[in-house]
RNA sequence: CGCGGGGUGGAGCAGUCCGGUAGCUCGUUGGGCUCAUAACCCAAAGGUCGGGGGUUCAAAUCCCCCCCCCGCAACCA
């Protein structure tokens, strides 16, 4: 049997964070778990290469695309392999040996079905940063970076028919229900495609960071519609037709959730249109959010997952990401929970019950433990190995690792119960103590083998303990989860597993920042990641430092008190509030102000505030806006409206 | 009515699809044990399962209404 499993793909604009970690810690654990029921497994990741972000971000460290993406490579690399990620294949978006290939061949397929057509795309240009502006980038018509009136230009495109695939979808939804999981955001999928599909654009004229689009060598291919298909790229999709039907349709796409719908909708259509097969199943994982509150660069609390794993090895915080948080919701991370958990199950519970067996055994029969028959622990342990199982199978990784604990803690209770300590004292009981020492020693062995996809490391360890040297390689679930009564042990006396945390030592804080930080999107970097309209339209690149303005620069901008007449919220928006202001003109103003979320319509009533007043008018939410109320506004805080109480409306701010 | 998720002992969560003693981890209190990493075991306290209505012999679970929180989307000029 075999199983192919893939990752999400990741811009390599920064490093990768916990969250990123998440997805392919708890994607290596069921990569782990079905080469341990015997799959032939395969498991892929990757880089996604082709942004623009990602060649900004070269650009800006004077790099070449390519040579930056070769050094990120390594980052990423090195991170997967300290957190014990053991991906068979890690492919980069450019690869030109099995990438472009593939990525060429569906888009010929595409075409040739009739499902690509050219359009256009029509829009504001900045030359300066060589990408489409929305109109709400702009500043008083201008880019902001460049402060350059952009043109108008109408750009070629090439449209992928995503429309005609509404009904194929629904229907593949409707006969393969396990198609999406979990059930969330199956709903949401569901939901979605019901309500319609849009054609979008997949290629963008005038670049040369990205696969030519082979109907049109002027362009290349949109990053979205490059990057899904390094599932098929990597398993020989145009380039090795043999190992492609030996590998393909993948068993199972892991995503982030923000991702599901380009892997559940666009992608399968891409698949139709190409006449290919499709995956058997999209699971979208949750997020990992820190102290409640999602990481982001600009809330400084990005955790790095190397500080976890550098504190203990990674395998108890792969234990914490499998055990704590459901799979396929969200979950939490901070310091004091993971160290609280550390404690719980390794240092008390696991490491402990290890440890005292060791030491019993190696003390009161020189650490052989000799057949013996089976006592309570074998069924509670066969009903375990059945739990677990059947938890696994379905991606229930925090029920599989509950599982195994649960074992875990039987052989506590079973110590407690038959107390050997107490056995030990008369020899007449050295049969019955050894049964007991057996038996334990058994459930800690099965316990292991359960725990051996979500702690590689650390399963061997105690294995080894347990007089169990064979590779791990070779264990099998059939196998090596059923209770043995036969055999001679030589246990391992070899000191704690892990040491119990107290509570004044140190913890390791959130890393100061990453040195190739950018403001993208927190959470997951995916696979299509900010691609999320068919227009192209690239977010504006970082800022260049401002450049000092003179005095008259300044003077442009007519600053001026005014006088809150009226206010209200207007209706359905979150943020906005619609002011009457007296500015000390013939008429009021109408202000539409993003402050709603600090200040009641109420209180804003009679303020004293300073506005800009030769803004060029501006419609939103169907209501046009005659200026701008100046206000603090700190990131993620309430806003702070610039109060000016003793001034008279229309009076010149300066 | 934009889409979706959530509200369960002090904290964090599971259970809700397929109604029937409300479960887990941490914390608290009392006890036991001494093999072990002040670990382990037992017991207890602590819950109107957001609120209201309905279906039912029986509702955390199914149906309707309402309140609050969080994502996403659209608006912060």
């Amino acid at each position: 049997m075999k199983y192919f499993l893939t990752t999400a793909i990741d811009f390599v604009n920064s490093r990768p964070h916990l969250g990123t970690a998440y997805e392919k810690v708890t994607a290596d654990i069921i990569a782990r778990y079905r080469r341990l029921a015997g799959f032939d497994t395969y498991f892929l990741m990757g880089n996604d290469e082709h942004s623009q972000n990602v060649f900004r971000k070269a650009v800006e460290q004077g790099k070449e695309p390519l040579a930056y993406c070769d050094e990120m490579e390594g980052v990423f690399r090195e991170v997967w392999q300290r957190l014990d990620v053991s991906f068979d294949d890690f492919i980069r978006t450019s690869d030109k040996k099995r990438h472009f290939p593939a990525v060429q061949k569906m888009a010929q397929a595409c075409l040739d079905n009739g499902d690509i057509y050219e359009g256009s795309y029509e829009g504001f240009y900045c030359v300066g940063c060589e990408a489409f502006k929305q109109e709400k980038d702009l500043v008083d018509g201008n880019c902001p970076i460049h402060n350059t009136k952009p043109q108008w230009i109408k750009e070629k495109n090439w449209f992928f028919r995503l429309s005609k695939y509404q009904q194929p979808l629904l229907k593949h939804f409707a006969e393969n229900p396990s198609f999406i999981e979990p059930d969330i955001r199956r709903n949401e999928i569901l939901r979605l495609v019901e309500g319609g599909l849009e054609d979008i654009s997949m290629s963008r004229a005038g670049q040369s960071w990205g696969i030519p689009v082979p109907f049109d060598p002027g362009s290349v291919v949109y990053v979205w519609f490059d990057a899904l298909i390094n599932y098929a790229a990597a398993v020989g999709y145009g380039w090795d037709d043999e190992r492609f039907r030996e590998w393909w349709p993948a068993s199972l796409h892991i995503v982030g959730k923000d991702i599901t719908r380009f892997h559940c909708v666009i992608w399968p259509a891409m698949l139709m249109s190409a006449g290919v097969a499709l995956p058997k199943q999209v699971f979208g994982h949750g997020w990992v959010y820190f102290k409640g509150e999602r990481m982001s660069k600009t809330m400084g609390n990005i955790v790095d997952p190397l500080d976890a794993a550098s504190r203990f090895g990674p395998d108890p915080l792969r234990l914490y990401l499998a055990k704590e948080i459901p799979y396929g919701g969200d979950g939490d991370f901070t310091w004091e929970r993971f160290e609280e958990k550390y404690n719980a199950d390794l240092a008390n519970n696991l490491g402990n019950l290890v440890n005292r067996v060791a030491s019993m055994t190696e003390r009161y029969q020189k650490g052989v433990i000799r057949p013996a028959g089976g006592g309570p622990l074998a069924g509670i342990a066969a009903e375990q190995v059945a739990a677990y199982r059947a938890s696994m199978d379905v991606h229930a990784l925090h029920e599989g690792a509950a599982s195994a604990f649960r074992l875990v803690s039987a052989a506590n209770n079973y110590i407690a119960e038959t107390q050997p300590w107490v056995l030990a004292k008369d020899p007449a009981n050295a049969d019955r103590l050894n049964g007991v020492l057996a038996d334990t020693a058994e459930a800690i062995r099965i316990a292991a083998v359960l725990l051996s996809p979500v702690m590689p490391a650390s399963a061997t360890e105690i294995l080894r303990r347990m007089g169990d040297d064979e590779p791990a390689s070779g264990r099998r679930l059939d196998t090596d989860t059923a209770w043995r009564t036969s055999g001679e042990k030589q246990i391992l006396n070899a000191g704690a597993l892990w040491p119990r945390l107290e509570a004044d030592k140190g913890v390791v804080t959130v890393t100061e920042d990453n040195k190739t930080g950018e403001a993208g999107t927190a959470g997951e970097a995916g696979t299509s990641g900010e691609v999320s309209a068919p227009a192209p339209s690239a977010p504006p690149a970082q800022p260049a430092p401002p450049a000092l303005i003179t005095i008259d620069d300044f003077m442009k901008i007519q600053l001026k008190v005014a006088k809150v007449l009226e206010a209200e919220r207007m209706p359905k928006s979150q943020k906005l509030l619609k002011l009457k202001v007296d500015a000390g003109e013939a008429e009021p103003r109408t202000i539409l102000a993003g402050i709603a979320e600090s200040y009641e319509p109420e209180a804003m009533i009679g303020k004293t505030i300073v506005i800009v007043a030769n803004l060029a008018p501006r419609k939103m939410m169907g209501l046009e806006s005659n200026g701008m109320v100046l206000a603090a506004s700190p990131d993620g805080g309430a806003a702070i409206v610039l109060n000016v109480e003793p001034a008279t409306p229309g009076t010149r701010v300066r």
